[in-house]
DNA sequence: TGCACCAGTTACGTCAACTGCACTAACGGG
DNA sequence: CCCGTTAGTGCAGTTGACGTAACTGGTGCA
């Protein structure tokens, strides 16, 4: 039993860690420094404390980003991108310089009347 | 009611244009060159063709490829990416470093044994 | 005494992407 | 006459990311 279930191919790899919408927003968030669980929630409209978590326990335990937990109360804790994480900013750059370029009516599910 | 389904971010916007993890690995495919409904089902094993028919006709809506079908026996379609969906080399090169360059430990559900 | 605060946790339900299998059309070859 | 070929389609079922609602713990403040 080998690991099968790890592809050759980079981008598989790299789907593998970034399945949801909001996995890849995180990373997105974390780009701009390092930020409090409150202030993610914020960042993310629409993002349920339950998704936040286990995004952040995810990424946490696969080295992506460091989370201090501060022994204060009320209770602050901190996430922060490592160096492993950080190096993803090439690809959320492409991502949006993509986004940015294309023209809306590559988004839109079809010919949407007003 | 203006089109509020339409984030401003470009991540976002990419994003909403590749949910599942197929996807974004038809594209890859399809960037190697234009390719027939067949041998994109072999480039991409266990894909069922459900789901490449799915994606491709939603790409096909969105003007990422074009689907050109020659009225033969056994018939022949040939999917090929379009300016717009050339476009997207960067992103999934950005993708491929990374899933090159990232630890197999970032892609492993834990510390798994053997 | 009791509420607010932050960062969660737990239980449950939803939704969309995806899968497998069976099936189709139309024709060439045996 | 039947088989094999290609590019799908339909139906049923599964998976997992995600959402909602309720709840926790320890302290400061009223």
């Amino acid at each position: 039993m080998v690991d099968v279930d790890l592809p050759d191919c980079g981008v598989a790899r790299f789907l593998l860690l970034f399945d949801g919408p909001w996995a890849t927003l995180i990373i997105r968030e974390l780009l701009h420094g390092p930020q409090r669980f409150g202030e993610l929630r914020e960042a993310l409209p629409g993002i349920s404390a339950h998704t936040l978590t286990n995004r952040l326990r995810l990424f946490e335990s696969r080295g992506l980003l460091t989370r201090t937990a501060f022994p204060e109360i009320p209770p602050r804790v901190v996430y922060e991108l490592t160096d492993l994480g950080r190096s993803l900013r090439p690809v959320l750059d492409a991502m949006y310089a993509w986004g940015k370029a294309a023209p809306v009516s590559a988004f839109v599910p079809a010919s949407d009347p007003a």
